[in-house]
DNA sequence: GCGACAG
DNA sequence: ATCTTGTCGC
């Protein structure tokens, strides 16, 4: 198999080998528990740091039904959305789907498709998914943040945790990206994500929230300037790997590639697959 | 028991 | 996420 089972075991290092399939829902759940008393700590002490990236890695999945799910990590610049590299990881997931849980579904096919790239040190990362607006705070985006060391940030299509307050009539919008609204803990005062309307053609709000070791603040400025930058309700980095992993997972289906020669594809830059996006 | 429920 | 044709609009 391409990918490799992986987790965040909630202590100081990732933890190879521990596979969700044989782990309890419980248990999986205390990870998270763990998870989040790191992330909300990182977040708290990122509130006086002010971050622009210049290399931002995308992260999104697609599922093919002959090889299972189709992760890409995606490296773009991120003052001209241009796309640098991108890598892939193939592999059946160890989980069926279950809200709130996601990560452990996703997150090592991710961290897998990082694998593959020659480059590193990008400074924040775009996770498809939530980050804190988690019912345990640990969303995703969470999970890649600490997973990778690497300041993350989730941008969701749909709400899965929090409070809607709104900000802004939707109405009162004049220009896009428009932030209409905010996600707030039920539990605690804080908030956990901002509510914005892209420019899109799709009015659907999309969800943005810090993962881990970034303020609210600064997730939020980062995606609206690169939602300004893309002609998709998506930031860029995400738009690429989601637009990416759909066709990969459609060959592969299709015959048209075969899952060894993604080895390849994983490596290095290939133009003519950023050309022939849509 | 009744909703809500990332991808 | 995925299953799917035509269709509305820039």
């Amino acid at each position: 198999m391409l990918i490799r089972l992986l987790v965040w075991n909630g202590g100081n290092e990732v933890i190879r080998g521990t596979d969700p399939h044989n782990s309890s829902i419980r248990d999986l759940i205390n990870i998270q528990l763990r998870i989040s008393e790191k992330a909300l700590k990182s977040i708290e002490q990122s509130k006086a740091h002010r971050l622009k990236p210049t290399i931002v890695l995308g992260l999104d999945a697609a599922y093919s039904r002959k090889y299972g799910g189709v992760a890409v990590a995606s490296l773009v610049q991120a003052e001209s959305c241009n796309l640098i590299e991108y890598g892939v990881a193939v592999g059946e997931p160890r989980l069926e789907y279950i809200p709130g849980l996601l990560a452990f579904r996703e997150a090592a096919l991710f961290y897998a498709a990082t694998e593959g790239l020659s480059y590193k040190n990008y400074d924040v990362i775009v996770v498809d998914g939530h980050g804190i607006s988690h019912p345990r705070y640990a969303g995703i985006a969470t999970h890649m943040g600490l997973a990778l060391a690497k300041p993350s940030i989730g941008v969701a299509k749909k709400k899965l945790y929090g409070e809607f307050n709104m900000i802004n009539e939707r109405s009162s919008c004049i220009e896009y990206p428009c932030v209409i609204g905010e996600l707030r803990d039920p539990k605690r005062d804080i908030v956990l994500a901002y509510v914005v309307i892209p420019k899109s053609r799709d009015k659907n709000p999309i969800y943005i929230s810090p993962g881990a070791f970034i303020s609210i603040e600064n997730a939020l400025n980062i995606i609206l300037s690169m939602l300004r930058a893309s002609s998709s309700k998506l930031p860029c980095p995400t738009h690429y790997s989601d637009k990416l992993s759909k066709r990969i997972a459609r060959e592969l289906d299709k015959g048209i590639i075969r899952p060894e020669s993604l080895k390849h594809l994983g490596l290095g830059t290939l133009d003519k697959y950023i050309h022939r996006l849509s």
